[in-house]
Parts: C-alpha cells; sequence; structure tokens
DNA sequence: CATCTAATTTTACGCGCGTAAAAAAATGTG
DNA sequence: CACATTTTTTTACGCGCGTAAAATTAGATG
C-alpha cells in the first residue's frame, strides 16, 4: 500500500533517507553504491514504487540507454523472430529495445533513422533494405551513431557486420541436392532487394563450377518484398517454358520464393518431393518458420538466429561500453545447418 | 551547407531571427503562429537544421506525441500486418509509434505497458493476450493511461474496443461451407489462450443450431502461440481417431490452425479440397497472409485489417485530443468478407 | 583507538524546453 | 489615422534529474 505518490527524486530522497545524488547514482547503476545503501534503496523502492522520470534522465545523461532496431519488413516472420531475439537480449543486458520496421520503403528506412537519432540511442541494430537504401543516407547516420549492421551487408557501412555464411550454407545445399539427385537449378529474383541473395548467387555459381557442373539461373522479374507472389508467378512461367528438366531440382534463393514456387507446382499438378513418382525437387533457404508446413515440408538451410542476435548485440555494447567506436570494421559470419525434409 | 551546428531553441532563435517562446509554439502547433512568422522559422529551419530536444520537450509537456501500439505475438503476421497499419497512421496524424509485442507471455505484456506508461503516452492501442493476461494489472494500466482495445475483447477494460466480428463472420462461413458441401466440424484448442477463439466456438454452436444442425467440436489441447504445430498433431490425432466422416468438411479456428492441418493431411496422403476425388475440405478464419499460398490454397474469411486498425486509433486520438476520457465504453465491430479458395 | 580510504551528503549549477505574465509590436477596422 | 485586437517579445521561473566539488561520515585496517 503506497502511501502519497511521490513525485520525483528529491521526495523519495526524503523518504528514503537517502540523499539525491547517491540515488542517482544508483538509478545509473545499482552496483556504484555500497551494498547497504543499495539494500536501504531496494527496500524504500519497494514500499513506494517510485520510478525515475526517463525524459528527465535522458535530457541529461549524454548516452541513453535506448537501443534502436531497424528491419526492413517486420512482417516477415524471419525478420520478426530475429526482433525477437534481439529485444529480449536488450532487455537482458539493461537496455531499452526500440523497434522500427522499415515496410520495404527507403524513405521509412531513412525516417526510422532520423527518428531514432532524436532519442539519442547508445547505437543501433540495422538490418538494412539492401539495394533500395539511401546510402548516403545510412552512412551520414552511421557516422553520428555507433551501428552495427546485421542480415544485410552494405559496403563497408556501419561500425561491424554480423550475418549468416552464404557461400558455406549454399554450399551444404548444393552438395546434398547432388548427392541424392540432380544438380539443381538457382531460382531467384533478377534484381534482387537483398544484398545476401547476390552472395547466394555468386555462392551457387562458385559451387556449381568447383564440382565441375554447369550452372544455371531462372532468374524471375519482380520487386518489392512479396516474395511468395514473385515465386508463384516466376515457377509458373518455369513450368511451361521448358527450361526445366525432368524430375529436375529447384534451389530458391530464399524460403519465401520457395513456398510461392511449391503453391505454383500444386496448381500446376506437379508432385514436389525426392520420391520416384515425383516430378520435382524444391529447395529454399533460411529455414522461415512456416517452411516446416509447407506441402511437402521444405528443405532449407537454417540461419543461425540466435547466434547471429547475440553477437550483433555483443558488438553493439562493447562499443558502447568502451565509449568508442570500433577502429576497423569486423564481419562476423555464422554458418547455418542443412534442414532436409520432404521437398528435396 | 549548414553553419555551425545549432545546439537549442536558444541558439536557432538568434540565426531565426525569432523569439524562444514563439518557436516553442510554432514547434507545439505550427498553425498557432502567424502565417508570415511560420514562414520566416521554416525558411530558417531549411537553412539550419534544427530539431527541437525531444526529452526536453516530453519533460515539460504533460501529454507526449507518443501511442503505444502493444500486440500479444509480433512473430505472427497477422499481428505484424496490423501493427504496420497503425504504425502509418499514427505517424500520419502526427504522433510517434511505439511498438511493443509480448511475445506471447503474459510478464512481457505487464512489463511492456510498465515500460510505455513511463514514457507518458498519449494513449495506448492494446491488443491484450487474452486468458493469459493479467487483467489486474491491465485493469490499473487502462485506469492510468487511454487505453484502446483491439483484437481481443476482455472484459470491459480500456475506453473502448474494436475488432473483428466474430458472429457474422462465422456465418458466412458456415451458410457456404454448408451450400458447397457436408456441415464443417469445427476445430479448435481446448483452452485458447485468444478471447475471439471462444466467440467463434460459441457463433458456430448458434449458427449450426440455427440451421438444424448438430455442433460437432475437435478440441487440441495445446498451450502458446505455436498454432501450427498444435493443428497438425491435434489433426493426425482426429485422422486416426475416426471422428471425421468420409469427404467430411473442418473448419478451424484461425488459419494458423488450418496451416497445420493441411500438413497433417498431406503427411497422411488425405487429399483437401472440393474435387470428388478429395477426402477431406479444410476452412480457416483471419486471411491469414500465407493462406493464399497453402496447397490448396485455404478458404477463410478475411478480417477488415484496414477498417481496425483506423477505428481504433480515431477512438483514441478523439479521446487525446478532447483531453478526457470516454463516458462509456464502445464496441466496434468490423465483418470480414469470405475468401473462398481451393480447400474448401 | 588512530588512521586511511571509500562512500555519502551538502550545496550548487546546468540541461533544453514549456509556459505564464506583462510589455511591445504588428495587424486589422472603420 | 486612431483604435481595438491579435501576435510576438521580454522576462522569468519551473520541470526532474545529472553532476561536480567540498565537507562529512561510515567502514576497513592495523
Amino acid at each position: 500500500m503506497a502511501t502519497s505518490r511521490i513525485r520525483n527524486m528529491e521526495e523519495f530522497a526524503v523518504v528514503s533517507g537517502i540523499s539525491r545524488p547517491t540515488l542517482s547514482k544508483y538509478f545509473n547503476d545499482p552496483d556504484s553504491v555500497r551494498r547497504s545503501t543499495r539494500d536501504r534503496i531496494e527496500a524504500a523502492l519497494a514500499r513506494h514504487d517510485y520510478r525515475p522520470n526517463i525524459y528527465a534522465i535522458n535530457q541529461n545523461r549524454r548516452l541513453t540507454k535506448n537501443i534502436g532496431i531497424v528491419v526492413p519488413y517486420l512482417a516477415d516472420p524471419f525478420f520478426a523472430e530475429i526482433a525477437r531475439n534481439l529485444e529480449t537480449l536488450c532487455l537482458d543486458a539493461g537496455f531499452r529495445p526500440i523497434l522500427q520496421s522499415s515496410h520495404g520503403e527507403p524513405a521509412t528506412e531513412v525516417s526510422n533513422l532520423d527518428g531514432l537519432r532524436a532519442i539519442k540511442p547508445a547505437g543501433v541494430l540495422l538490418a538494412p533494405l539492401g539495394r533500395a537504401s539511401e546510402k548516403q543516407q545510412l552512412a551520414e547516420f552511421c557516422n553520428s551513431v555507433p551501428t552495427v549492421l546485421f542480415d544485410s551487408n552494405i559496403d563497408e557501412l556501419g561500425d561491424a557486420f554480423v550475418g549468416h555464411d552464404n557461400l558455406k550454407s549454399i554450399g551444404l545445399m548444393v552438395d546434398y541436392l547432388c548427392e541424392t539427385g540432380g544438380p539443381p537449378v538457382f531460382f531467384e529474383m533478377d534484381r534482387p532487394t537483398n544484398p545476401n541473395a547476390y552472395n547466394r548467387r555468386r555462392s551457387y555459381g562458385q559451387v556449381m563450377t568447383a564440382k565441375g557442373l554447369e550452372p544455371r539461373y531462372i532468374q524471375v522479374e519482380g520487386d518489392g518484398w512479396d516474395f511468395e507472389a514473385i515465386g508463384y508467378r516466376g515457377a509458373m512461367r518455369a513450368f511451361t517454358s521448358g527450361v526445366l528438366g525432368d524430375r529436375d531440382t529447384i534451389l530458391c534463393s530464399n524460403d519465401r520464393l520457395a513456398i510461392g514456387v511449391l503453391s505454383a507446382a500444386y496448381d500446376s499438378g506437379l508432385r514436389v518431393g525426392c520420391d520416384a513418382d515425383c516430378d520435382l525437387r524444391v529447395a529454399g533457404h533460411d529455414d522461415h518458420p512456416f517452411s516446416q508446413y509447407t506441402c511437402p515440408r521444405l528443405t532449407t538451410v537454417s540461419q543461425n538466429y540466435g547466434a547471429i542476435a547475440e553477437s550483433a548485440l555483443d558488438a553493439l555494447l562493447s562499443m558502447v561500453e568502451s565509449g568508442h567506436r570500433a577502429t576497423e570494421r569486423h564481419s562476423v559470419l555464422y554458418v547455418g545447418n542443412l534442414v532436409p525434409r520432404g521437398s528435396a
């Protein structure tokens, strides 16, 4: 039963019997005060439920405890999942995550960063849109705020990059597909939004030529983030154009394209899978949350969400806590795991 | 080319030749100053790129321009989509949306609201977890901050509720299913997390009895938000238990359950669809973004995302702008559309 | 118990802006 | 142009907290 409501730190100083500067120290870092005073403060806190005014704090602290998280498209469960990981990690580290989605729009990405700058974040974790991003503006932002890029690497932007090892994972997948059937044709958008797509295309080419095989590509025209629709349209066209051989294998640049391909195959009466009576194999990439419920279940390569999130935040916090920016830009890549399922 | 960087409103007053109090008025509401002075300010703004310190502003204004948006589970594309709508609407209305996900955890929901209270939001749009929510704490929050509930209605919490008309849409669906085939069995979780699920169950019962049909239920045990997995397990059990008749029809409480059911049907070698050679029909509810790519495409009922988002924000802003809470609690429901596709 | 060190208290100022009140200036009106 | 009205300027204070410096106190050590 709280008595009269505490209005500010001054009043709380009175009821707790602790001086205001000491309280200020405590709220800034509970470990910075003597154990006994900390106990007294927390006892008083239990009685009175006072919390410092967040605006007054941040106005005077040069460094807030805010961490911006910007993802290109939150309606994509892949990013929702990474964001969820990052949020909880931030909270555990005693920071306040501010989640923003660019909704696939470069202008929104810029305004998100603008909005973040206004709240003077300690740092920002940024998964950029990629090709569509306003490079110039992103660069300016990265210059003024400690920033770690994740998922998509853009030039030399930001203080670090943490992402997925596309070369290794595409290698894993191509090896698997070749061992269990014919070599795959690579299915992708002709002008991908995401830098990962370019890496995967390149990786596929390298891996295939290393195996002495001829790379084949199906490039679907399409823009934006409606990958399933693009995959569907592209597959429909491919099925009728004769570019695919009998019992051929399609390796999609990502799972969402693959979901579209599976849907097109179903509508075309093509059976997807590894069995003898199947017409087609389809594989994806990313281990999208829904890929285990497609029909058939989608064979794919997982990304190590957890490790990527953790490492990205680590990189950021080490800068935040040391108080100075990275001297050189590090890149960390995590390898995924092959997830063989029914579709290939 | 900005000259020396403007540090505060005082300095901007000097370079713009406008007094600080007038500037303060302008930033609070550009229309509150004379047109000519507004032009002068904006001309100076174009030259110097100064922006008021957001913390100093909010410290002194009793009402911030922040609007909290809390959803139960952001990794669900359904909520991601609604959140996206709300965010853009907030921005357009000149407010700053703060998006929070409870990640399916009641404790996170409470701490989200706690965090929001700390930033003194003008109002909050809350889609509660439902059954799992800490009613007491939500009630306290709604008491202290103007709050509009959406998606899930809890008791008489908040100043208004905006949601989906489950009775009408289940009616639409049952009518359709009965016209095009046999009457459906209702497939759901035995202890749903979401109040909508209870409404749908009840609606199904009402509609069926009104038609003189016997309601049938398949209730799957399962907790949490992993609906696809729950749907899959439940369907697998149902297929072998003999509760389903030949060419029976399953109406799922939501699309994500249906996606699990489709996956189970595929794994069981059951053909889903309306054709004569099919073993089963499956329908869902919500028009989940992925339901148009399932195999076969999922027949479902759409929710009117746009209208729900718009109406919820309207209700909130009318309170914010008038400055006082609603005298009585309004509920608004929007009807969805039947989306007939291949699965039923 | 004397001594040293680390922690706390006292005192005081500043952060950037909201806002109130009175004075001054700009605008509108006949 | 005199007057009333609206807008802006001047002046001043307050918001809640960070933080620096000096004085004081508590705790540790031998």
